[in-house]
DNA sequence: ACATGTACTTCATCTGTCGTTGTACTTAGT
DNA sequence: ACTAAGTACAACGACAGATGAAGTACATGT
């Protein structure tokens, strides 16, 4: 279990990144992340929900409603072409930031 | 530059990571990471001192006046036993979360 | 009849970060 | 002598993302 401090702010990126590869919705996506962390990572749905709010009004994704259900309603999500540009920049950004965290984490001398 | 968000919670394992070199005081802490990053990371005054007393309170940390002066009077820190048992599970846990958060940034299949 | 799974929503609260401002002393430059 | 810049820290309010708790709604299995 990861503390989420840690991935605060990149849950946006998350959702973003799996709808670059195809439009879906929150149930579904969770799943994804579930699985694709292999349990390591589990988002909240409020956390997750709040975030689409969230890329929505930046632009980044839009919604529509699902034609086929199953259970209560789906929302359909996809990604615009700002989210896919905003996508791009925050991939680059990970790895400095990747880098950065190694270097500071582990004490070690240049 | 680095979006904070990312960095938020991590703050508190970098500054037990350079105390865990030898004790030291904020402002050269903040000069540390400052060269360690090459400029790609400065914390900010304010999160670095709130992150001074939340340490304190949960005991992984002490602070001790400083002697030698220069300007205002320092305070130094020292990592506690605590501290280091805190600081590798953080280390550990960023290994894991470093994983999660490649895999999930580029959206890549298994 | 009831639990479980799907799918989403609202609301109040918490926590770490950040901007602003202020204190206080020293050293270097003109 | 005056002033800017550097050293070193502290207090305060505001913000945004994450969280917990609870609720809505329908379908399926036992």
């Amino acid at each position: 279990m990861i503390s989420s401090d840690v991935i605060r702010g990149y849950n946006d990126t998350f959702l973003l990144s799996l709808l670059n590869q195809g439009d879906s919705y929150g149930y579904e996506l969770s799943r994804q992340i579930k699985e694709k962390t292999d349990g390591d990572y589990i988002i909240k749905e409020t956390t997750m929900y709040s975030a689409f709010t969230r890329l929505s009004k930046k632009g980044y994704i839009i919604s529509y409603p699902g034609t086929v259900t199953q259970g209560k309603k789906r929302t359909y999500y996809s990604i615009t072409l700002e989210g896919k540009m905003h996508l791009k920049e925050k991939q680059e950004e990970w790895h400095i930031t990747r880098e950065v965290v190694d270097h500071l984490v582990k004490g070690e001398d240049k």
